[in-house]
DNA sequence: GCCAACGTTGGC
DNA sequence: GCCAACGTTGGC
């Protein structure tokens, strides 16, 4: 099994947000980067675990982990001219390159762990989401990494 | 195919 | 709100 960590901005989508949604699942819409798709295509697979971290905020935190129920299949969004995700140059082509997965929450996390609280962890130094400048909101995590992750959240099953 | 200019992300 | 770092675009 593989482990990730998927951003998000909670003004837009928060893991309460996710936790709400019917069955607590939701497609993970909106991803316009191709190496992102390309790991939601090609990599992520059912059963994988996400932890769901909170960017562009306060705090910065990962909420919780979520679980891939779904794998890679188109995002409609970006066809669609009413949603938020419409992409105008894939619609005028009449081909949709964009893909996603539908996650559904697990567990929350007591203690959000805090973008400080992981730089403090000797063990997650060299987690992609920590580099300055990392923008891929797709992330693959090691096995090792999430562990030390989940013992510093102390989760509860939602 | 290079690379400068641009728009966006996202921490600070 | 600022701006560094990044991915993408488009002129050549």
């Amino acid at each position: 099994m593989n482990h990730w960590l998927m951003k998000t901005e909670p003004s837009v989508f928060s893991f309460e947000d996710l936790v709400k949604a019917p069955k607590s699942t939701t497609p993970w819409e909106g991803v316009r980067n191709y190496q992102a798709r390309n790991l939601m295509r090609d990599s992520i697979k059912m059963g994988d675990l996400v932890l769901i971290y909170h960017s562009n905020a306060e705090p910065m935190a990962v909420m919780g982990v979520a679980e891939v129920v779904k794998e890679g299949h188109p995002d409609k969004s970006a066809m669609d001219p009413k949603s938020q995700y419409f992409d105008n140059d894939a619609a005028k082509k009449g081909t949709n390159p964009w893909v996603l997965v539908g996650v559904k929450a697990k567990s929350r996390f007591t203690v959000a762990v805090t973008r400080d609280a992981l730089k403090k962890e000797k063990g997650l130094a060299s987690m992609m989401v920590l580099k300055k400048g990392a923008r891929l909101s797709v992330q693959p995590v090691t096995c090792e990494e999430f562990q030390i992750i989940l013992r510093l959240g102390k989760p509860e099953p939602i």
